[in-house]
DNA sequence: GCGCTTTAATAACGCGCGTTAGTGCGATGT
DNA sequence: ACATCGCACTAACGCGCGTTATTAAAGCGC
């Protein structure tokens, strides 16, 4: 089809126009060391490019030099908010280095991830993001192999694939400190899931955090429940109908700080007078809308994306990275929940 | 860099362990019409490629074919909820056609911009999608003529390059006509800063759906203000302080309705029971959080995304398109506000 | 057995470019 | 005067593939 598309402007017909060689244009174009061109041809060429409107053939380029200057990125869900600010840490830090993301769904199905993948190795992409919704374990199609491949927010069953993930330890510190820090002492702690690494992380956290304070851990004060609004209204009711009641509440996520609220309020009690309450993820749009605003820790999705690139960089130019899996620190967002 | 990269599996490889020429085997590969080539030698093809992994390489492949089977797609914001839905639209589209979305981002800076158009260029894209955060005239650099260009939701202010947009005046109309439909006669209209089309559009739509009800259209009761919460409750204070206060509110958007729900519930009025209102755009994390939930129109993103790839398959076919201006319909999403 | 068509395949060119191995030439040293 | 050397540049190959001739063999009618 599109047999009628005109003929694009070559290489060769810069060099025609400035009356030297393909080979000269090219050489120019890389400005190659050690080549010696003489300003006034160099002009010559530089002219002739701007005149005749030439853009170099990406593809024809990574044919002759055998390198794309690509990188792929599989993603589950584009349209999830985590996945747009890996998206874009991953592209500002790819386009540092000229280099162009080539973004692929796998929508969660793995005939889907399959595909994709084929598609990136296809197009030869110089590296491989695999990035996922939560912060589990993975096992990649053996075609990954192919590549040198990172995994973000998700690390490889195996243990073979490096990974950066968000570092859930100093995340769960960071957040049982800050209670701390507000004079809190008997701190409700509403995990995840228990097993899955966010949960182990974080508990491993918050009871270091204790334990540096000099407060006697409560196994109590440690309950888990559904990652959703529900979830954490069921659990902070429980926690909240104690006799020794705990003054502070550190949440999963911020859908269960958005029921843990709901269960505070609902005995009238005052956020944060009489309960102060954590969160986890800013997921902007609940932890800044509820009243009070919420103090929650971050998962650096954007940072992780340009440090898997950075890896893969580091990969890609054959330097071993010191380490397999690499840490992404939380920052804490201080509202007005503390 | 990177030498020490595995030479790749080739075509002329898999000729050579099944015995044929590399001819053949691209034969079987693009399954070419007019070429026999009985089964058996084709199985005997697709064996060795299974066997050998190998991977067509799609730079060499659009080098030789001159298509690049390749869209760009250039977004002033990658992050906005609003350019991940136009992502999806568009990349879900492009996928049917087994072509590859090239995603850059031009950061509202026109240096970026300029950037990233090239870049996009250099590939070879066969298409080029321009979308923008607001629905607005736009004039983009020439270079943009040399490949087929759709503009997503914005439009061509010399009138010259194809568009999709959303369809303002049926917006507009199906919220009038929604809560003339719910007893509604006298509706206020909080509309966006006037000039720009989605407000000349709405309006339209408002007032065409006053006078198919045979409601007279009084001015009064159509202001404007700034498109945030606060100017949606100083719009919605003025109108609601009126002696005949409207028993209804159309607003351009939902920041603006969240104001009028301050407004309205400051003043002792139940929404809705005494004062209906009806957003615009369906930012999820308003709509659906705030009491009672927000009816709204949605602006199609998605749809909008899709459809530009369509114009463009169209446009790079060779097809010509029949309107310049296509216009995407905004669902009406029934919630509890009126 | 001979011409003719169909089948099954291949050799060869070119896509636009990076890169290597040169080539011609003026300036320099002795 | 001649060999040497650096400068400025070019011819030619190959990257992996699509595509267009072209060919060799097989099938067919008579």
């Amino acid at each position: 089809m599109a047999a009628n598309a005109p003929r694009r402007v070559t290489m060769s017909d810069v060099a025609r126009h400035a009356g030297v060689s393909r080979t000269t244009v090219s050489f120019v174009l890389n400005d190659r060391p050690g080549a010696a061109i003489p300003d006034e041809t160099r002009h010559r060429i530089l002219a002739s490019i701007e005149e005749l409107g030439y853009r170099p053939n990406a593809g024809a380029r990574a044919l002759a030099a055998k390198r794309s200057e690509w990188y792929g990125l599989i993603t589950e869900i584009v349209t999830a908010p985590f996945a747009v600010d890996v998206i874009k840490g991953a592209q500002d830090r790819a386009w540092l280095d000229r280099k162009f993301l080539l973004i692929a769904a796998s929508e969660g199905e793995a005939a889907q991830e399959a595909a994709a993948l084929d598609k990136l190795l296809e197009q030869r992409v110089e590296g491989l993001l695999y990035a996922t919704t939560w912060h589990r374990a993975v096992t990649l199609p053996k075609a990954a192999r192919e590549v040198p491949t990172v995994l973000v927010n998700c690390y490889d069953a195996d243990g073979e694939l490096p990974s950066v993930v968000p570092d859930e330890v100093t995340g769960g510190h960071r957040a049982a400190a800050h209670l701390v820090a507000a004079g809190h002492e008997r701190i409700g702690f509403i995990n995840l899931d228990p097993g899955i690494p966010a949960a182990v992380g974080r508990r491993e956290g918050y009871e270091r955090a204790l334990r540096e304070a000099g407060i006697t851990f409560d196994e109590g004060l440690v309950v888990s429940g559904h990652a959703t609004a529900d979830g954490g209204y069921t659990a902070a009711c429980e926690l909240l109908d104690r006799a020794d009641r705990p003054t502070a509440l550190f949440c999963g996520n911020d859908r269960m700080a958005m029921g843990a609220y709901d269960a505070i309020k609902e005995r009238g009690l005052r956020i944060p007078q009489d309960v102060a309450v954590v969160g986890y993820d800013n997921q902007e749009l609940i932890a800044a809308y509820l009243r009070p605003k919420l103090t929650t820790l971050a998962l650096p999705f954007e940072a992780m994306g340009a440090k898997g690139v950075d890896m893969l960089a580091a990969l890609a130019a054959g330097q071993p990275l010191d380490t397999t899996q690499v840490t992404v620190d939380c920052p804490l967002l201080e509202r007005s929940s503390v």
